[in-house]
DNA sequence: TTGAGGGTAGACAGATCAGTCTTTCCTGAG
DNA sequence: CTCAGGAAAGACTGATCTGTCTACCCTCAA
């Protein structure tokens, strides 16, 4: 099953909508709609009843999975999380072993995604923004995949010998999250490699 | 006129939501009542009942000024562009006359912002990434308020003297937008402190 | 065979939403 | 004084939303 789920999280891309296989049992049929559609339309603007259309689900069988569309949105989040960095993370890794390397081919790894039509940036970052009065346990999931974003980066940034690897990673997070707002009403791949630069230049700095 | 304006941006503070006067023509009622609440619980989460409701006024007077919500939007944009960014300036200007110093104390600036209750971040951004279907219109004021922030970066930079001005000024952008986006999850000034420091670095880099 | 449990299909309730319309009041120009 | 027009108050429509409930089907285990 590891090895399983390497295989997947190897092929998933985030700008092609998680299928819904008519197989699976329905809660994970209604996870992968909700997923699709919170993340191209936002939380408020989908209904439950387009999510059990999309799922084909009767609407007894979503609420027995889930007692209210706000316990969907945490076990969503829980659900994702990560998916979309895990596939990031795994790809960069195939194409370099130099750590300064693969933090900028993180940032084309971006490049690539915020290219695709229908681009919406980070899905954990949209909710916080969207949902004004989100549960503290989603609260924390969207934090969480923040922290995850800066332990990779400070990953990277150990293995290339950054000095101050903790601050130099947080100032990469800040980079990664402008750039995904930014990108999202430009509708284009302008930011990531601004963004890119920036990173090229605070590394370099770290370094000397 | 000019002055009064001026003398109002001055004292205006994005964490004051906008009084509503009931003296004031009944359109500035409303767009002070929709600047308040769209920008405190986002777009679809407010009603056209609450937004008359707090601006105390009829409905029918409502849709004389605006043909529907969407166009309300549109001229909440459009009526608070630039009031947090004009704000900032001129406060940062009145505490300093070197470009650089300048640049560093406008991220001090939002750090007191994001230090307030019920921070929701960058109202353009939000909107941008909370409706998914926004007008093009509309998505043309969110890019434009991104780029009057970036503009304001450029000033400082060419007047600091720095070399390659327009890209350092998007970066510096990149960072505003990151800082922005994690820190309402978050609700903390802990990432405009890092963005302040990410900032001087490049700054530095960028003056030698 | 029987019965429990999970599934489908869809009606239904109650709330809220955007937007229209009617009625009444008030003010300011002629 | 008159009357046109802006505004207030609020009923109303039709759509949509979340969530409940009923009725029926199917499967699997005792």
């Amino acid at each position: 099953m590891a090895t399983d789920s390497q295989v997947l999280v190897r092929d998933w891309k985030p700008w092609e909508p998680a299928v819904v296989h008519m197989d699976a049992p329905p809660r994970e049929r209604v996870l992968a709609a909700a997923s699709a559609l919170f993340y191209a339309q936002g939380i408020r603007a989908t209904g439950v009843d387009a999510i059990i259309e999309r799922a084909s689900v009767a609407k007894a069988t979503f609420y027995r999975h889930f007692p209210a569309k706000e316990q969907l949105v945490h076990d969503w989040l829980a659900h994702d999380a990560s998916q979309w960095l895990l596939t990031a993370q795994t790809q960069v890794a195939d194409r370099s072993d130099d750590p300064v390397e693969r933090i900028l081919l993180f940032f084309d790894w971006l490049a690539d995604w915020a290219r695709r039509d229908h681009y919406r940036g980070c899905l954990f970052n949209n909710t916080a923004l969207e949902v004004a009065e989100l549960a503290d346990e989603a609260r924390q999931l969207v934090i969480g995949e923040q922290d995850r974003v800066a332990a990779y980066m400070e990953t990277q940034c150990r293995a290339a010998g950054v000095k101050d690897a903790k601050l130099v990673s947080q100032q990469l997070r800040l980079l990664v999250a402008g750039a995904f707002t930014l990108s999202v009403a430009r509708q284009s791949a302008e930011q990531m490699n601004l963004a890119k630069a920036a990173a090229r230049r605070l590394l370099a700095d770290a370094l000397t």
